[in-house]
DNA sequence: TTGAATTCCGTGCACGGTAACGGAAATTTA
DNA sequence: TAAATTTCCGTTACCGTGCACGGAATTCAA
């Protein structure tokens, strides 16, 4: 019932004279092969454009393939649980027939435990990994290693300067501020103040996506209202109250500001605050699709979220990596800028 | 490497006192085994969790299943065009391995395509049928052959009341008209009038998504701007000059209507009016990303678009197939009502 | 009781590729 | 030149299922 008959490793070796274990042999470039039978078989592959089958060769050699997943720890809540998610997808659907996939995770802000997690992943001898690269220094010099050891690895989220990777799956996050931007404004033209919340960072070196979203933002304002206030506001993450004081100092002295914005995923933190002092002209927005966060759009505190696919990305770069390991595929594109989602209360639902 | 130990049905014939033929029978139902064996190879099954090896059937049966698709024929720029795009990405992917996907095409104006694809597509005989309901008595009746033949089927983009179907993947229709009404007023209240293009509909008994639309939409004006009129204009999408006339006659009499919608996929059909009368203050919302939709949007003539994922459908639907046919396993959830995209100029780009 | 028809089951090959094993031919060494 | 290596290649036994074939055991008919 096939299109064309399919054409075997038998067929090669027929079409030869050698025999299906020095095709198979050069197949594999596992050495034992003279030039000459190389490439006379070489040409016939071409010629006749064998493809191997992939159920026989797993069926024969027995073990699937591992594709190891670096990402920080996913605390209930968190944004890399979104991203968590998508490994049980990619596990799950046929998509990843002949692929096991395991996470090594790592506390986020230890970069101990991140080198930790690299070497425990190093000693699963995976075939592939994914990798988001949070700790930019450290991300480079492990990718150095993967290298080294033939193991080819995408990108997720953000990605450093290297250039070595199979691939990369993340947002644009340039154009991100931008979109939340407009957004924010609901299009209209010159609004005059703006706060900006962000969160004060305490670890080093790392690769932080809001830099670029602060910079697409900022670009918008300028264009379409110069005149704009940006006020910013400093939180700590790990402190509730102070961030509640904060606000309320903030708002006594600039009462008229309709407008926030956060460029992290963590809009849920100045949640309590906004619930306790409502305003029914104010605009909210911020990032990811966090529960938190979801539960906010939808009692109409938060205007709108701009989402990505955490699990997507997940599940494309594992999708990635098996046509890679399985058949040798590359990759259509190396950068594969993701959708941004926005999501409202009257899209969330369905999310 | 392998997590516990594979069995085999080879240990299931070990531990029976059987052969694997006898298994095997078991296994698919094919006859010839006495109740006694039968019952002990269901036990032992059950006992050792046993699962078939899918690389080892699949290279067994040698050939791949068949998941035939039936769709309206693509025409280029069309919402079904965005559909059989699916289609590739479902064949393409490792998510089909095992999986031959093949598009049975009708004209969507015409019955007796319609059941000449029908019968085209059983003599292929699928092993599973990827269907969109748009003539809805006739394929009522097609289901109920499939149903006969024992072929699983899966809807996408809208339902029969039916109930013999494996899964269905849709938007949620009515839900999908309230966020269009929200986009169309950017969350203004007391809109006072809206222009809402409709197209005339000759064909009959069809299945119609944009009555529920409409019916979301309309309860959301009545909730935020209860005086708002709705004004309704018909227009043939087979008539471009008929159309241009009847908008220009609309708008004389409603010269200060600032909101106009469309609950199809052809929005695009009055983009040229619409450019040729520009008015900074209009909002313009319609659905699906067709091509000539998404241009319009980049110019600013259409605010937004809502999306749905046709292609998406298309390939989980396939995948659920695939996961139906190679291993018995039912879909987590019957209905499955996807997310909408609201697309704008800001995040039409990477999508 | 014997032959024929059923029912039920085991055997064995095929599917396409992997990789260990061992041996022939070519090359090097003494 | 014979022996010791090295290079190169064919053979073969799997991997787990599917399925055709044929035979044994049982039931039925005469």
């Amino acid at each position: 019932m096939a299109p064309t008959e399919k054409i075997t490793i038998n067929d090669i070796a027929r079409r030869t004279g050698l025999s299906k274990g020095t095709v198979d042999r050069v197949l594999h470039n596992r050495g034992e092969v003279s030039r000459k039978s190389y490439d006379k078989v070489m040409k016939v592959i071409q010629e006749l454009g064998y493809e191997p089958n992939v159920y026989a060769s797993l069926l024969a050699k027995g073990v699937s393939q591992l594709v190891a997943i670096l990402i920080p720890a996913h605390e209930p809540g968190s944004f890399w649980e979104l991203a968590a998610s998508g490994i049980e997808k990619a596990a799950a659907g046929t998509g990843t027939i002949g692929i096991r996939v395991e996470p090594f995770e790592y506390d986020q802000y230890d970069i101990d435990s991140f080198r930790d997690a690299c070497n425990r992943l190093l000693e699963a001898q995976p075939a592939g990994v994914v990798l988001a690269p949070l700790f930019l220094e450290e991300t480079v010099t492990f990718a150095g290693r993967l290298k080294e050891a033939g193991i080819p690895y995408v990108f997720i989220d953000s990605k450093p300067e290297s250039d070595d990777y199979l691939a990369y799956f993340g947002m644009p996050l340039y154009k991100s501020g931008y979109l939340c931007a407009d957004q924010l404004t609901g299009g209209q033209e010159n609004v005059d103040s703006v706060l900006m919340v962000r969160v004060m960072r305490d670890r080093l070196q790392q690769s932080d996506p809001t830099i670029n979203r602060r910079a697409g933002f900022m670009d918008y304002m300028l264009e379409h209202s110069p005149e704009c206030t940006l006020g910013n506001l400093f939180i700590d993450p790990g402190d509730p109250n102070g961030t509640y004081f904060k606000l309320d100092d903030w708002f006594q002295e600039h009462p008229s500001v309709k407008h926030v914005v956060m460029f992290n995923s963590r809009i849920h933190l100045i949640v309590p605050w906004l619930e306790d002092h409502p305003d029914a002209g104010r605009r909210v927005v911020g990032f990811d699709n966090l529960s938190a966060n979801l539960e906010a759009l939808r009692r109409g505190t938060v205007t709108s979220l701009i989402a990505q696919h955490p699990d997507d990305q997940v599940r494309l770069a594992v999708e990635t990596l098996a046509e890679y390991i399985l058949r040798k595929k590359l990759p259509p594109r190396k950068d594969n800028f993701m959708h941004m989602d926005i999501l409202t209360r009257y899209n969330v639902d369905y999310y």
